[in-house]
DNA sequence: TTTATATTATGATAATTATCATGTTTTATA
DNA sequence: TATAAAACATGATAATTATCATAATATAAA
């Protein structure tokens, strides 16, 4: 349903929702060690995410990357379509090319519901909400 | 969260349910064929189910695969597990490689009971279940 | 006992995904 | 203006997953 990729550029941004700012940038280096995924990988997911205007980047001596108040105010679904697109997200749990409603897969009722309960919660709620939850000790980014 | 291969099994082991029994066996093409999936793979994927006792096999003239009374009685998740294993199923969804209701990722509370409720429903019902179910025209094991 | 049919077993190839490495560009600052 | 620190861009490698192909084995029936 999502890839590494995806699950890597969730939990970077919010490593950046919650540690930096445009007075506090952090390097791709840093914030791979904080999470701990590989480095080099997480650099190229940045570059995704950058272009697509979901971080800033800023090059030169002191540079790095960080959120703006607006880029905060993003979802996590934006992020995932951002990395994988919608149609991974959105794919048969089962791998029937058509699934839906009107012809539901052998679970579709049961994956369904959770689905749209996930995107509302992924689209619903900001990466800054998500932030002050860690923030809070509610839930984490890293665990070793 | 389910390999290609665990989606696969689980369509083709519900065809299985439906049309077969120890009088009418099924080559393995033309289930491939049903279900529209390659068939090699599926072959392949059928020498791990017959191993692990999910299904029966009988080689030579008139052979094919078939399930049995008792074997339509498994559940679904057996055949997750002899595919993919369990691990690959429980892990996070944003890969944290600890992730637990006492340290919970950002999104546990969410998915936590969606695959409590999954696990419960692929465990309680049988393969029977839900071949019945298809049969009564409730849900779909093809759709093209 | 031979033959045809079907699975079994194994390995080769392809595709995708993940990871790593390198050189280039940008830019603040000394 | 030179330097160093950082992202940017690109491509190479590795690992995993998916797919395909082929030879071996088993067995019912002629």
């Amino acid at each position: 349903m999502l890839s590494n990729q995806s699950k890597y550029a969730i939990r970077a941004i919010l490593c950046l929702a919650i540690n930096s700012d445009s007075k506090k940038k952090m390097g791709s280096k840093e914030i791979a060690e904080k999470i701990d995924i590989p480095a080099p990988f997480l650099a190229k997911i940045f570059q995704s995410l950058s272009k697509a205007k979901l971080i800033q980047s800023i090059k030169g001596p002191n540079g790095g990357f960080y959120l703006t108040k607006a880029e905060k105010q993003n979802n996590l679904l934006d992020v995932i379509a951002c990395i994988d697109g919608l149609d991974k997200f959105n794919e048969c749990f089962i791998g029937l090319p058509k699934c839906s409603d009107e012809y539901p897969c052998a679970i579709h009722h049961i994956v369904s519901p959770f689905k749209t309960k996930l995107t509302e919660e992924l689209t619903s709620k900001t990466i800054a909400d998500f932030a002050e939850e860690t923030k809070n000790g509610k839930s984490y980014i890293f665990l070793k």
